[in-house]
DNA sequence: TCCTTACACTACAAATTGTAGTTGGGGGTA
DNA sequence: TACCCCCAACTACAATTTGTAGTGTAAGGA
């Protein structure tokens, strides 16, 4: 279940999905209870439905990328995420920060300072101690 | 010349485009002088030739893509990369880190501090400089 | 005038993602 | 029992990206 990109273009699950994927996951991520395709496929825009084979098709892929699993109930498939939204992220954020180390090294923390002063000043402090915490540990 | 993608896979330029027009990409910022593409196509891999329109192809579709600019010398076209590869880095780093920061917030922090020591323990000691100027700026 | 050279145009394949039609089996219902 | 409906499987097609390469064409030199 290795993601492939991490888009520049759009944010949250967009990163990482097409839209319909993103959209697909995100439902399935909000609801604690496995789905079936018509479970997913009803909540999805009302406004525009989307085909019941498209969401199918669309859903079985994401098995066979490792994303999701689908399990047979009496007789309809139940499908759910492998892993949990905050375990995906949890993962995402190792994954590319570590490549992002290893790609730019001193590049990419000239510009950490900087980014994290503008998305959120606070985390430059919670930076600041674990840096002290890894220093004392040593 | 916006980017679309950060590959997991693979390291350096490939993390950015097609192992073609990586490969491509580096003749032309290793080499100082504007290029034709035959001179590109003559430095890539002697062992397997590669087809001439198959270089132009690619080399235009970065063109297009505002990667390479082109210029019309004499007879052929002259090709160079819009910017240095030192500001494309930058650019990409930038544009990465922030995007990381927005996407992740503190889940991304928590890496930050193990990945860079794990790739490079000096670099912890300049995010803290780093740190330390900004609120000193302040 | 003819040929070489280099560019333009066109096309195709594989992969990814969104979209949807057709088929078929299995179970419930009339 | 006969039939129908639901849902899954299979198939297919379009757009995009990237690699690949053939064909057409124009311009300059021999």
């Amino acid at each position: 279940m290795k993601m492939q990109n991490f888009k520049y273009e759009g944010s949250g699950l967009n990163r990482f999905f097409g839209p319909l994927e993103a959209k697909i996951m995100e439902i399935l991520w909000t609801t604690p209870l496995e789905m079936t395709i018509k479970d997913v496929q009803q909540k999805l825009d009302k406004a525009k439905v989307i085909n019941f084979n498209t969401v199918m098709t669309v859903m079985n892929r994401l098995v066979d990328k490792g994303i999701l699993q689908k399990k047979l109930v009496v007789r309809s498939f139940m499908y759910k995420p492998v892993v949990t939204r905050d375990e995906f992220m949890e993962t995402q954020s190792k994954e590319l920060t570590f490549d992002l180390i290893e790609e730019f090294g001193s590049l990419a923390v000239t510009h950490m300072v900087d980014a994290l002063d503008k998305v959120d000043p606070e985390l430059l402090d919670k930076l600041e101690q674990q840096i002290k915490q890894l220093k004392k540990d040593r």
